[in-house]
RNA sequence: GGUGAUAUAGCUCAGUUGGUUAGAGCGACGCACUCAUAAUGCGUAGGUCGUUGGUUCAAGUCCAACUAUCACCA
């Protein structure tokens, strides 16, 4: 066996000022899922972290209007991310938040450290103040006529009319978005700026290195974006925001500014690393991920998020290098894959909060098995191009692929099985050669579904893994046991046996991608003990607050991406249906409730 | 306006470095089978690959322009 890898699977932070929906777990939650489960049966060290971006404007524009404070907002919707995610099996180390001290300590020490380094800079911007509230309102806060279009109701950020992005300072006759008879005016305000030309260079040169295997949109979007910046003179981005809301920003005389969210929010990964370590007792094990030039930094993201994790944390990264291990020359990961995925629309439309067009994953989780969910979501990952989440889709292919070809290959013939050799394994007494090659050519899929998994191709994956399936499925019909039961007894246990063997190796391929179903079969087989290990809700104390999280023990896994060695004489236990077939009335009703405002429905263990 | 990506059978998507009759799953149609949640297997019919123009002995696969969609940025 191969020298086990440090494999850090680092995903995404989504605000917490709404649930999760489907885009979510189509970008990032279940390929990282996919990907890690894969990697832990490998007997790989996994490290899968993220957690709740706690801050920024997103999160106080929903406290302003719900009239609450932003950390109501955010603990409120925390708990739905931890339990929706819990159900639906995404087995994070540790999934945390940004506003623990720990993050906020961290982001802080990232910030001086680059400070003293001299990788920032200062720099005065026009921003629009507001003589009511004192203060310098977030762009999203500012409503006033589009310069371009004309548009009267253009947003500071952007305009909805015709789409292009504006600068706030140029509206015409700028108005504060909730109190309209304020008054604006342009006031300079001084802000930090992450000095990215000085990281340009290495950044291309490493992006040379890994451009093989990264996926061509990404690269080429990366490196056209910094060799624009290295032609343009763009030195860099804003650092802080002139908020209230957020992490300090660690310098005398910075009190009514903050760090900017997007800048503290990728530091996340890191941070988390730093807390799921504290939490284990083991306060420097996540160096083995960060300073180990062996281990395998992975992020799953959205299209959206890329150049945040191509270019402005690998600057940071290059940046704070050596922090926290000072006397060892060894630098820090810098991203091994980006494998950013695309967008999943609804229904052939963009997904819209605001309009409700979306499916949210509580309410998912609520009416539907978790794997069938996976499952549909999977084969319509979108990772080379959008992709539509249909409700037609999902009853099909539900029923189509997952209950007729791998369900109903599982039903029945553990329950052949089971009835006819009194609920044991039969001895088969030779196998003939079809028997062997259907069991070859499954236990092929070990290397061939890896790979594809390896490479972050988990639709290929789970296609080639089908594809077995119905292999299986036209053995058994050449091989026809209930039929040779009847004509030639002595042939039957042969069938039986290798097809069992064969689901045993199915089960464990599929199980990155279906946990829940393929622990059934595993006990089904007659088997003890779990495929993964157990995902609990634990709270953390630290001085002055404590936190919960989503955390993942893998001491009772023992899955392993191996070939099944199904021993004769085992006790099967009674099998039923692995997976529920959905109802044709499903399509009509869960499409009525798109664009339709929605009632938040508590989850359980709210 | 700039940058990147996407556009292939009714539907959802594959198509590595250009090379004989463009693939898969689902759906449709036909046949077989009955262990199974009417599930499974076999077979058939369906595309000239967004548009236009190039390079080449040869292009879905390279180049240019254009159109549409998405993302990021100014």
């Amino acid at each position: 066996m191969d020298t086990p890898k440090y494999i850090c699977v680092s995903v995404g932070w989504p605000y917490s000022n709404g649930d999760l929906h489907l885009g979510h777990l189509a970008g990032a939650y279940l390929p990282a899922d996919i990907f890690a489960r894969y990697h832990r049966m490998k007997g790989n060290h996994v490290l899968m972290v993220s957690g709740s971006d706690t801050h920024g404007t997103p999160i106080s524009l929903e406290a302003d209007a719900r009239g609450i404070s932003p950390q109501e907002v955010f603990s409120h919707y925390h708990k739905r991310f931890l339990l929706s995610l819990r159900a639906i099996g995404a087995s994070f180390d540790l999934f945390t938040h940004t506003d623990t001290e720990n993050h906020h300590q961290i982001a802080q020490d990232i910030f001086s450290t680059l400070h003293k380094r001299n990788y920032l800079y200062t720099e005065k911007q026009d921003l629009m103040y507001s003589e009511k509230e004192k203060r310098f309102l977030p762009d999203r806060y500012v409503e006033g006529t589009c310069y371009i279009c004309g548009f009267q109701k253009a947003r500071g950020d952007q305009c909805d009319n015709c789409g292009n992005l504006l600068d706030a300072t140029k509206l015409i006759s700028p108005r504060n978005r909730n109190n309209p008879s304020d008054e604006l005016v342009v006031r300079q305000s001084e802000h930090f700026f992450l000095d990215l030309s000085q990281t340009a260079n290495e950044l291309l040169a490493y992006l040379d290195k890994r451009q093989s295997a990264w996926r061509t949109n990404v690269v080429n979007f990366t490196r056209n974006l910094i060799k624009q910046g290295l032609d343009t003179g763009l030195r860099g981005r804003a650092y802080t925001r002139d908020l209230d809301w957020g992490v300090r920003v660690p310098v005398d005389g910075w009190d009514d500014k903050r760090i900017y969210v997007w800048f503290e929010a990728v530091n996340g990964y890191f941070t988390a690393s730093v807390e799921w370590a504290k939490n284990h007792g083991s306060p420097d094990v996540w160096k083995k991920w960060w300073y180990n030039p062996d281990a395998e930094v992975y992020y799953f993201i959205g299209k959206d998020n890329v150049p945040f994790h191509t270019v402005i944390w690998p600057a940071m990264l290059i940046g704070i290098s050596g922090m926290y291990n000072e006397g060892d020359s060894t630098p820090i990961n810098l991203p091994y894959d980006v494998p950013a995925n695309e967008f999943m629309n609804v229904e052939g439309q963009k997904f819209s909060k605001s309009n409700n067009w979306a499916v949210w994953v509580p309410d998912m989780v609520k009416a539907y098995q978790a794997d069938a969910i996976r499952f549909y979501m999977t084969r319509s990952f979108p990772e080379t191009s959008d992709s539509d989440f249909t409700w037609e889709g999902f009853f099909t292919r539900v029923n189509n692929e997952l209950v007729a070809a791998w369900g109903n290959l599982v039903n029945r013939m553990l329950g052949f099985a089971y009835k006819r050799y009194d609920g044991v394994i039969p001895e088969p007494n030779g196998l003939t050669p079809a028997d062997e090659a259907i069991l070859a050519k499954v236990e092929a899929g070990f290397d061939t579904v890896g790979a594809l998994i390896e490479k972050v191709r988990l639709k290929d994956a789970l296609n080639e893994a089908l594809s077995l399936v119905r292999d299986a499925n036209a053995y058994l019909d050449g091989r026809a046991p209930w039929k040779s039961i009847k004509d030639n007894p002595e042939d039957t246990p042969k069938s039986v046996y290798t097809i069992l063997r064969v689901i045993d190796n199915l089960k464990t391929m599929l199980a990155p991608f279906l946990p829940f179903s393929s622990q059934k079969v595993h006990e089904y087989l007659g088997y003890d003990g779990q495929l993964f290990g157990d995902l609990t809700i634990q709270t953390y104390q630290e001085s002055t607050r404590a936190h919960e999280a989503l955390t993942y023990d893998p001491a009772k896994a023992i899955g392993r991406w191996e070939k099944s060695q199904l021993k004769v004489g085992q006790a099967l236990r009674e099998p039923s249906a692995l997976f529920i077939k959905l109802d044709p009335e499903v399509v009509e009703i869960e499409r009525a409730k798109l664009g339709k405002p929605r009632i938040e429905e508590p989850l359980e263990g709210e």
